[in-house]
DNA sequence: TTGAAAGCGCTAACAT
DNA sequence: ATGTTAGCGCTTTCAA
């Protein structure tokens, strides 16, 4: 049998108020008492029923985390930090995946009183507007990975920069046609990506005929087959490009694989640069050359900006630095 | 400001009861009563309060998927099959990882009153004994990837049969000496896989010298970096066997890694299998051998045995079955 | 320093 | 067919 605060009381006796009053140190409680009160505690193992509480601080103690698949591994890595940190605080986070679904996700927070929820998904994936509803509720928001008002926090990855290093890397290296693989479509603002890889082609002086951006169909997905798809594309035109860089590292290995099997080697014949710097990235072979994310980063600094955001109201916006990794699946492009 | 059922029943003239009744509709109620009713709750966009519902219900619709770690993609794709089924039946799922601190999480499910919880976990982060708590508090159970009492259903991966189709596969190419990286100890009977391996091996008429089991240390992880120290080993002790079985994917390609970075290529040199079958083992190059597990059978079996005992309280113990994935991380062995 | 009592939003047993 | 009422287990205001 359950065992609730007034079984407690009863052991100590006390009131079933004042078991509440020591275990949450909120009353001046004479020594006394608080030691009778304890060892019932302790002696009955009882814990106070979170869902009774909840319901009159309307506080639950549980955050969601609100990502686009909990399949790959790159969201994956950031829900395992998140989850982390959130868990020293004493809060319970709930992953909310499955692609088409996050909207239904939304509307179930608030009627669930989570404390807070931070979104790291693909923007077409759910409505800001049943983001807005969640802020209505006094439901603390972070997002990551969308263009967000003011009023609501974010937590971004310097992409920018990123592919700045990336086509300066490539650059070097001679390559002069570069492809942009892209899970988003051309016209997409979402994604800071897009933008950082068309103004560092501009900035490295590369004729705009020369890059290539190959464009995401929707539902927008971002895996292994949509890199093989692209990778496709690259070959029915006849390997216009000497280096492609991607959205992420999946459509990167993707890729990769597609071109394996047609006989194109990599880096030899084309280089290819993923996104994310997934566990699995360093290990392949040949390994991933890849814009490197702080996956622990990220998901800790969401974590940081919500907790902040719960117990002071402020709202912040912060930048993640990236770092290329230079690896094996980068070289010179092949003379011809 | 939050719409309350009491808003509802004003707006509709009725009874705040009325509006439960109809809602949930767990009683005869008028066509022009149930008319006004949802009218009302369209018009003020009225949800039920989950944590008030829960209160008196005792039941949360909420589920607890926890696992070793889900920044481990294996984990990452069980977790998102099972999510899918559970939102198809109304269920919220909360993921809950993070190695050691598993049996934190298992006190915490019964102050949240959890639905149910499904444990897929390496034994040694975990007590059973904390497992039995939630039976007794009555939050349905369901395991996998443990020795568990008749009492507590659980969903198992034929491991068994998944060794004897490597060892067979490795012993048709004329492999002799094998060894087995194994994450957990020697002695340890939670797995079936280090069972599965050696009775396969002396069904093969493979000789007990031949043989070679690399065991895991605590806390027993299973990832690159595990697979990696034991391919040292393997290096360490003169290469002594011309093939290996591994784990998991992870491990087997940390080993890969390992040997290719010592100039000992896979599989010329050594081959080696890996088991799960996470989505990359297929995308990497080569392509691995492994004993491939259906983890979207495995997710969505665990759900349905979950959502059974929930309904029912009937209690099974089911089997899934594996199958070899034959790729390239396998052949003949090299004369000498 | 402690106790009593109201109420969070809901369901379900009891009345009408 | 509908309304009234008693809790669920807790926090917190009000009283002593």
């Amino acid at each position: 049998m359950k065992v609730t605060r007034s079984d407690v009381a009863k052991a100590a006796g006390v009131a079933p108020a004042t078991v509440s009053y020591v275990l949450n140190n909120s009353r001046q409680i004479s020594e006394k008492t608080r030691k009778k009160v304890m060892d019932a505690v302790n002696e009955l193992n009882y814990q106070p029923d979170l869902i009774a509480r909840g319901l009159v601080t309307n506080q639950t103690m549980q955050l969601a985390l609100i990502l686009s698949d909990i399949g790959n591994p790159f969201y994956g890595e950031i829900a395992r930090a998140f989850e982390q940190s959130a868990l020293e605080k004493g809060y319970f986070v709930s992953i909310c995946s499955g692609e088409g679904n996050l909207n239904h996700y939304l509307e179930n927070l608030v009627r669930r009183h989570v404390d807070g929820a931070v979104i790291i998904a693909n923007p077409t994936h759910y409505q800001m507007e049943n983001v807005k509803k969640l802020v209505d509720n006094d439901i603390k928001v972070v997002i990551s990975g969308n263009q967000v008002p003011d009023q609501i926090a974010s937590i971004e990855n310097d992409y920018i920069s990123g592919m700045e290093q990336a086509l300066t890397h490539l650059s070097e290296y001679g390559h002069r046609r570069i492809a942009y693989f892209s899970c988003f479509g051309n016209q997409s603002r979402y994604d800071t990506r897009i933008d950082g890889f068309i103004s560092a082609a501009e900035k490295l002086g590369l004729h705009q005929s020369d890059i290539l951006l190959v464009e995401g169909k929707p539902p927008y997905h971002s895996d292994l087959e949509t890199g093989k798809e692209m990778a496709q594309e690259i070959i029915r035109r006849g390997m216009p490009v000497t280096a492609a860089v991607c959205t992420n590292d999946l459509m990167a290995m993707g890729a990769i694989q597609e071109f394996h099997q047609a006989g194109i080697k990599v880096p030899e014949d084309i280089s290819i640069i993923g996104c994310d710097d997934i566990m699995l990235a360093s290990a392949m072979i040949p390994a991933l050359t890849t814009i490197g994310i702080d996956k622990e980063k990220l998901g800790r600094g969401a974590f940081a900006l919500l907790y902040r955001q719960i117990k002071s109201g402020e709202i912040k916006h912060e930048k993640v630095t990236v770092e290329l990794k230079v690896r094996s699946t980068t070289s010179k492009p092949a003379v011809r």
